[in-house]
DNA sequence: GCATGATCATGC
DNA sequence: GCATGATCATGC
């Protein structure tokens, strides 16, 4: 042990056990500092704070470990608690940046992401909006590494990433390519542009991370019921879009009526998801684990003869207020936007019978977000403007439009210059839809 | 036939 | 009681 640091930087077990320490704690308790900078100017310098001030060592950016000795490195990361009082990662794990000469020239058993997600010792504390970071809890300190079970989707993830800077198209990647592990921005502004080996075109810096769903589903994985999807032995190394696809192929052509009754199911409101579990083998009452980690919702789309979606898909109604005063990039309709989706596909027969047809993952293209914003602010605008009332149409925009949604039209919400107008939700267009499913089936 | 407005129904 | 997912109804 050495005396002034509080643990044996040679040991591993020694710092995990010191850092332990901090669980139930925030900084103020156990440190001897008045202030650190607020996350709001300097990212990360609560973590930043632990590690010069609690572990007592140098920041290094350079790219050995934070514990060098014995190849450990520190991670630290926000948890924010729902109004239902469940915890979840607020944002995602940043693990290393990528050098986009050096990732071609790597395998992923050898990669350099793999070294630094090898041994981490997580440190997660409860964010609070309204709290002065020193008071922030640490609600677990623990050794963590990637999950054996994780890895060929995260090995896929890798490759999908690696892949695209192969073909020369660094400046293509994007965040919602991937499941678990994401290739997030990473630049002190948006101008910044890095050289990639394979085309002369700059792209944006970028970084290996954890996303925020898989960085949730870690944290709370021991305290609620969540089930693998149990693998046959010819699917150990199938990616989960293609373990998805191989269990619903044979229940190809079969309605939802006919599902739900081969899994003694009742006509119930969640059908969906339930039909999903029965297929995924996974209990009733349980989530689906590999869902959780990639932040995966099932959804139903039911698709006529002619390929257009019956129906446009509809977002939570929103509040006037919020949409008046909040950018885009900070409103809830931007967060809906990142949402993956598994699209359970019903297509119509020629007898007039919807019959499952196929499944695909899907989630917004980053290249149609200017649209949607389009979208946003034009409604803002009607609200600002005493046009609550005013929808945008479906034939205003590519993407989405806006329209009722509530129990009735007697059902409210309060506006900033017109009174009580019907509540109203942004909705996908049937079209777009019908575009984007198109796409993803190939 | 489609866009838009309106409403139903389940489950928390 | 209300949010949310799903669907119906009307009028252009």
């Amino acid at each position: 042990m050495t005396e002034n640091l509080g643990y044996n930087p040679d040991d591993a077990d020694s710092i995990v056990e010191y850092a332990r320490k901090l669980v139930g704690h925030s900084l103020r308790e156990v440190l001897d500092i008045k202030v650190i900078q607020s996350p709001k100017q300097r990212r990360g310098s609560w973590g930043n704070a632990v590690e010069e001030y609690y572990f007592k060592y140098d920041l290094n950016s350079d790219s050995n470990p934070d514990f060098a000795q014995v190849g450990m490195e520190l991670k630290t990361t926000p948890l924010k608690e729902s109004t239902q009082g469940k915890f979840a990662a607020k944002e995602r794990l940043v693990l290393t940046m990528i050098n986009y000469m050096d990732v071609v020239r790597e395998d992923f058993e050898h990669s350099h992401l793999l070294q630094k997600a090898n041994d981490v010792l997580l440190i997660s504390y409860l964010w609070r909006s309204d709290e002065d970071p020193l008071d922030y809890k640490v609600l677990v300190a623990d050794r963590w590494h990637i999950p054996s079970e994780d890895i060929p989707q995260i090995k896929k993830d890798w490759e999908t990433v690696v892949q695209k800077v192969r073909e020369g198209r660094a400046h293509e990647i994007s965040g919602s390519d991937t499941m678990y592990l994401e290739a997030c921005t990473k630049a002190a502004d948006s101008t910044v542009r890095r050289p990639q080996p394979f085309s002369d075109i700059p792209a944006k810096p970028r970084a290996w991370a954890l996303k925020a769903s898989y960085m949730t589903a870690v944290q709370s994985g021991l305290l609620e019921k969540m089930q693998h999807i149990q693998r046959a032995a010819g699917e150990k190394d199938l990616d989960l879009l293609a373990l998805v696809r191989n269990r619903f192929e044979p229940f190809f052509g079969l309605t939802e009526e006919e599902l739900a009754r081969q899994f003694g199911m009742g006509r119930s409101k969640n059908l969906c998801a339930r039909i999903t579990r029965g297929i995924l083998g996974v209990e009733d009452d349980a989530k689906i684990e590999e869902f959780e980690k990639a932040g995966i919702k099932p959804k139903t789309i039911r698709l006529q003869a002619n390929g257009r979606p019956k129906e446009a898909m509809s977002f939570p109604a929103f509040d006037y207020f919020q949409v008046a005063e909040q950018p885009f990039e900070d409103s809830d309709f931007y967060g809906y936007l990142q949402q993956k989706y598994l699209f359970v596909l019903y297509r119509e027969d020629s007898d007039g019978a919807y019959r499952l047809s196929d499944v695909c993952f899907w989630q917004m293209p980053d290249n149609d977000m200017e649209e949607a914003e389009r979208c946003y602010l034009q409604m803002q605008n009607n609200i600002r403007t005493g046009h609550a009332d005013v929808s945008v149409r479906s034939t205003e925009n590519r993407c989405c439009h806006v329209r009722p949604h509530g129990q009735n039209s007697q059902d409210t919400n309060p506006t900033p210059h017109n009174g009580d107008v019907v509540k109203k939700c942004f909705w996908f267009n049937q079209g777009y839809l019908q575009d984007e499913i198109a796409k993803a089936l190939g």
